[in-house]
DNA sequence: GTCTTTACGTCAGTCATGTTGACATATATC
DNA sequence: GATATATGTCAACATGACTGACGTAAAGAC
């Protein structure tokens, strides 16, 4: 570290900037994950099992292997969570039409409303920073986010069009 | 669920958008942990040491009770991880100035290096984001960010004053 | 109609990281 | 001297990740 560390050297000021980047998505990420995660405990649930609960509700009749994709762990990892949520009524699996070899997963009336109930939390919580932040510097959050993000997964937020706002 | 989703129902604009926040924190999670994680497997260490090197470099001399409040996780959890960074010598303690039941914590020379080593790459993620956003995008991503932490972790991001851009 | 690949599941074992509860020690404080 | 605090430690346990190997059914290629 060869960086002397004034507050009139712009090389700090970056440094500082960039470590704050980084706190804030610690203390975001551990915030925005500890509600839901108290609820899952009553279900003898972790938070794994949200994660997977909160995609098949977005993305109704994927496949595993979507799901493998997004999640990034291993078969074997989702595996474990994902029987269990079938086997205890939360997600139901049936065969795809063109390829009978996939099993389509959807989110039981029962896991919808698990899964209403640990987004809301979360909805909540970006809804009151959005609000408070305002509609500017929730683009401004879109932006950076996005560009956090590994190239080849940014095509999952589309940029919206004329209908967005 | 009684909203009608249709693109001029501003209620499905509203859960669109705030669903995408989730999305955007959990993808940009992801990804930020995932470089780091790779080095630290080198070591045999885990994201939980990174933490503790993290916050450990950002606030020499810090106490034990201090880390915990940061982390949110019990001491026993701690211990285990701090005690394999104190002895393979990434991090020393040495007893308080005015309370000496407190150890306060230090990176070594070892530990500073391998916290640059970890650090640099989420750096390197977070200054390409801003700059690709921009110094407005910046702003609001702070003011969202602060937005989703508790209450009581936001005074550790001040506002800049007059002195910082 | 075989052959290969793909989608998915499963078994066995391991590791990292979190938990609770109880207890120990040194020091600070009233 | 009694109590509270800062820290550490032991034992036991759960979750969720991993690797590697093997199995099955269906799709797709030749």
């Amino acid at each position: 570290m060869t960086d002397v560390k004034t507050p009139t050297n712009p090389l700090f000021l970056r440094e500082e900037e960039l470590r704050q980047g980084i706190e804030l998505l610690f203390f975001a990420y551990r915030d925005f994950t500890a509600e839901p995660d108290a609820i899952l405990a009553e279900y003898g649930f972790g938070r794994a099992h949200h994660r997977v609960i909160y995609f098949v509700g977005r993305n109704p009749g994927m496949t595993v292997s979507d799901l493998l994709t997004i999640l990034r762990i291993t078969k074997q990892s989702l595996s474990r969570v994902l029987g269990q949520l079938v086997e205890e009524g939360f997600i139901t699996q049936r065969p795809g039409l063109q390829d009978r070899r996939q099993r389509l997963l959807e989110l039981t009336e029962k896991g919808t409303a698990l899964e209403r109930q640990l987004t809301e939390r979360q909805r909540a919580r970006f809804a009151g920073a959005y609000r408070d932040a305002g509609a500017e510097a929730v683009e401004g959050f879109r932006k950076v986010m996005l560009g956090l993000i590994d190239e080849a997964d940014r095509a999952r937020f589309p940029l919206r069009g004329p209908g967005w706002r």
